[in-house]
DNA sequence: AGCATATTCAACCAAATGGTTGACCATCCC
DNA sequence: GGGATGGTCAACCATTTGGTTGAATATGCT
């Protein structure tokens, strides 16, 4: 009865699950690997981790004891589809995307 | 210090939010207007309306005792760029766009 | 079997969210 | 001035969110 977009949107609004968007999209990573550069438990991540599941935005297949997260890029599409609609701008701006990685991907809410 | 996408994201969770995105990309419209067609109080659709403020997604502008609500898309811009990052999609797809606007913005979470 | 590693679960907590109602300003009109 | 209209503010409430810690589960290694 939700509407995808609104767990998708939801999932996005956060800043540590947009850096582990970032991180998965360099390679699939496990679970301890995606903790490892935040200041914050296991757990917590563990939780972030299945936000974005629910979103249907990353995967996660278990194999032997370590789940691995494989990003999902398809839910985004949708999102991005209904965000067009409102643009009156020009819908594939490499120059204003590399300046976003730059201050977003490679910059993210990670601790020093 | 919180990130703008943080914000603009937060904003387009909300289905009611994004169905008075959609009825501003027709016009401009009164606070009241936007309000008409929801089941929830005028102070709930005020505070739906300082959310999308806060993200920059309208404006408000006030005109003798009515307050102008109009559809800011710059703010959509920042937060499109950033998830073409991700995508490996064709970035404009107007089929799909197509499709979306019929299921999301004709068909809002409106009452009946 | 026994221990270490990988991940989740459960209970808890503080803060944010989305809604309500009633009072409060501001503006227009008579 | 006084009343109707347009909108916000303030206090309140229930639910969700994002984090914690400690226990539990599952797998791999020797």
């Amino acid at each position: 009865m939700t509407n995808p977009l609104d767990t998708i949107f939801a999932a996005l609004a956060d800043p540590t699950r947009r850096a582990i968007l970032g991180m998965l999209l360099e390679d699939d990573m496990a679970v301890t690997d995606v903790a490892e550069p935040f200041a914050m438990s296991l757990a917590a991540i563990s939780k972030h981790l299945a936000v974005l599941s629910d979103a249907g935005l990353i995967s996660r297949e278990r194999r032997g004891r370590v789940i691995w997260c494989k990003l999902e890029p398809d839910a985004l599409r949708d999102a991005s589809v209904w965000m067009q609609g409102f643009g009156q701008y020009a819908p594939l701006d490499l120059d204003a995307l590399e300046r976003f990685l730059e201050h977003e991907l490679s910059d993210p809410n990670l601790p020093d």
